[in-house]
DNA sequence: ATGTGC
């Protein structure tokens, strides 16, 4: 059971949402995350507050929580909407891979894609010319497209070990930053279920929750076909969305949906990856935790890294024999492995806790964050 | 995290 930052009786602690925290004494958990957390409780209307390993502070509240609330507020769900990790299985064997030539060839993420979209939007529901010029790129800050290893899996996991496998951590790029923007004033406040305002919002944020996970699709196919391979869908899980729980919105913020199946759980580009399979523990709010988390900010990255170009250039390598095609020296610093927790503490504790269990554990081979444009080189 | 402006 996860213990409370409320002593459990936050339900008579009026005007207080309770929180359950999955997390162990160990876990590297700011305090600054917890002053959030307790703040987030008690917004009006919070009830229940799911916090997870990857717990970290953010702008407007804390990362890696599930928050249940009587009002909807689109601050807690960020400008990201429908952010989240999809794992695909690759048709390559591992032994057939060769570094340098996949490294030449995932160069062609880069940049917006030439290919019409417009069919493929039409076929989710969405118009034919939404945000298109973006659709199929990976975007900034913590996003990726990285080629895996398959290290570990339970026997009965159907994965094969012999194959080459893809995460993809990619969000609704300018679409969902559009939708937040648009909002009136005062909607930080809190929106009722009635309000005009949130059931207009709450069809933008369906849409950019489509348009996400179709662009992890795309971005993966992007991939496959630089690699010369087929793929296939092992798991998509936003963890930036608003659901409509009853009489209740669930807000995810940085914690994946987690109701049925295999969730991935992202490392960082030099450290392991995980499928884990969530178990339905009541306090959850069908929720799981994203990845590693963040344990340093961006801004702090650049006094804690040397930045020579040998200590850059070591930073594109990995103990695992593996590359990260990072030609920008401000990402490459901020979003060093440094920066972040270890998702193996993270899942840890999450078996600990009973929200899931350890699927199998990736090794990053070749991650993709971003490259100069052909044009410029 | 984004697109834009310096």
């Amino acid at each position: 059971m996860g213990n409370s930052v409320c002593d459990g009786q936050a339900s008579a602690n009026q005007g207080r949402g309770t929180i359950t925290t999955f997390y162990s004494p160990s876990a590297w958990i700011e305090d600054q995350a917890e002053q959030q957390l307790k703040q987030l409780s008690g917004w009006a209307g919070v009830r229940q507050i799911a916090a997870f390993p990857d717990l970290h502070p953010g702008k407007y509240g804390p990362v890696g929580c599930a928050v249940l609330a009587d009002r909807l507020y689109p601050q807690l769900i960020g400008n990201d909407i429908g952010c989240g990790m999809a794992l695909f299985a690759l048709d390559l064997p591992a032994r057939k891979f060769k570094l340098d030539k996949a490294e030449r060839r995932m160069r062609a993420l880069e940049g917006p894609l030439e290919a019409d979209l417009s069919e493929r939007l039409e076929e989710d529901g969405l118009a034919p010319d939404l945000f298109a010029q973006a659709l199929g790129t990976i975007g900034g800050g913590n996003h990726f497209c990285e080629v895996q290893n398959l290290v570990e899996a339970e026997p009965d996991s159907g994965l094969d070990i012999s194959r080459l496998y893809l995460l993809v951590h990619s969000g609704s790029r300018g679409f969902g930053n559009a939708v937040l923007g648009a909002l009136p004033q005062g909607a930080f406040a809190g929106l009722l279920s009635d309000d005009p305002v949130a059931q207009n919002y709450l069809r933008d944020h369906d849409q950019a929750v489509l348009w996400a996970r179709l662009n992890r699709q795309i971005i993966a196919e992007r991939a496959a076909e630089a690699l010369r391979a087929d793929l296939h869908l092992i798991s998509d899980a936003p963890h930036n969305l608003l659901e409509q729980k009853g009489t209740g919105w669930l807000h995810r913020k940085g914690a994946a949906k987690a109701v049925a199946g295999v969730i991935p759980l992202a490392g960082t580009r030099a450290t392991p990856s995980y499928l884990l399979r969530p178990l339905g523990h009541a306090d959850a709010l069908g929720s799981l935790a994203h990845g590693a988390g963040r344990r340093y900010d961006r801004s702090s990255m650049h006094g804690r890294v040397r930045g020579k170009r040998s200590d850059l250039e070591a930073m594109t390598r990995t103990q695992f024999g593996g590359r990260i095609l990072c030609e920008d020296r401000d990402l490459l610093i901020e979003e060093a492995p440094l920066a972040y927790k270890s998702a193996g503490d993270v899942a840890a504790d999450l078996q600990d806790m009973g929200v899931a269990q350890t699927e199998a554990k990736f090794h990053p081979l070749l991650t993709f964050k971003k490259v100069k444009s052909e044009g410029r080189r």
